[in-house]
DNA sequence: CCTAACTGTTAGGCTCCCTAAGTATGAGTG
DNA sequence: CACTCATACTTAGGGAGCCTAACAGTTAGG
């Protein structure tokens, strides 16, 4: 118990508030999810794919894929987990799995051009529910909202070992 | 797509960070969960029951106990989910079911002294974690973080039918 | 070479969630 | 009072997602 600085209340406050609204969270991106073709974990696999590809691949007209073991770190997964995923997609024909040519053991996982239109209208009609809810929202509200959101970014990245 | 009042670019965008950080929020959240020995579903029933016990019981003397439709309500599962968790909360000795008096096919979930203990714990010690995490921030995005915990509050209630 | 390290996949198992169907009780109506 | 309908929960069966352990192929270092 006396292992850690002893934070004081505030903090302890904040930490309880936040956990409690993230743990509220989970179920709601569960049901933003709910609707669509895309379950969360399969969006999130090819949200991946989409971002790496757009900073290197589109400069040089040809992407590289990602490799599986990267996709599971991003993604906060172990490699099995993100495997399976990628066989899932790969069965949808949203992604492809190519042997890397310059180390035979690694899989190169890239997104074919369904997986490109599956991930952009998955996450619009995503993001059109979401503004709806924070469209309901005042000005303050959502002004509040946009400051914290880089800092739950940099919370997240803590746990990213 | 002209159905929608047709948010502007602010409002979607603000939509698409909000979603991308909840995204890898859950992760965290799993992370956050993974030493202890309740899990997060059991983790959030057991504070739902502790929650309702602190409101009306304690002014009483005695819980009254939760109805499982209302603990599925709460936590947004449905009630067969809920029922699942509740009875293996009941294996742990965490919970107790009882027959409502004044209607018998009602049941009354209540939380037994270990499972008020086991919640105590669990939270005390995913605080502490939490609040490791905190504490590394600046002042400035600790107060970020502490003015949109309840704009987040309020967004989890609008997906609460 | 030949062993050690690394990249993925397979196998098996767990939790959590869902829908559909079943049981039992309560409530309204003729 | 009986009949029907609604309500509250449980049971049964199944799917998604994650994990660890064990395996196979490839690369690299001694």
């Amino acid at each position: 118990m006396s292992e850690h600085p002893l934070p004081d209340a505030g903090l302890l406050a904040l930490s309880r508030d936040f956990r409690e609204a993230l743990r509220h969270s989970i179920y709601l991106v569960r049901r933003l999810d709910a609707d669509g073709e895309l379950s969360a974990a399969q969006l999130s696999t090819l949200k991946m794919l989409l971002d790496s590809s757009e900073g290197s691949a589109e400069a040089r007209g040809e992407a590289n894929g990602v490799r599986v073991g990267e996709i599971a770190r991003n993604l906060g997964v172990k490699v099995p987990s993100a495997t399976e995923q990628i066989i899932k997609l790969e069965r949808a024909g949203l992604v492809r799995r190519e042997a890397d040519p310059a180390d035979s053991r690694a899989v190169r996982v890239k997104l074919t051009a369904e997986g490109h239109a599956a991930v952009e209208s998955a996450n619009t009609r995503r993001n059109a529910v979401m503004a709806g809810i924070l469209g309901s929202l005042s000005d303050a509200e959502r002004q509040a909202l946009a400051a914290a959101i880089p800092v739950i970014g940099k919370i997240n990245e803590t746990l990213q070992p």
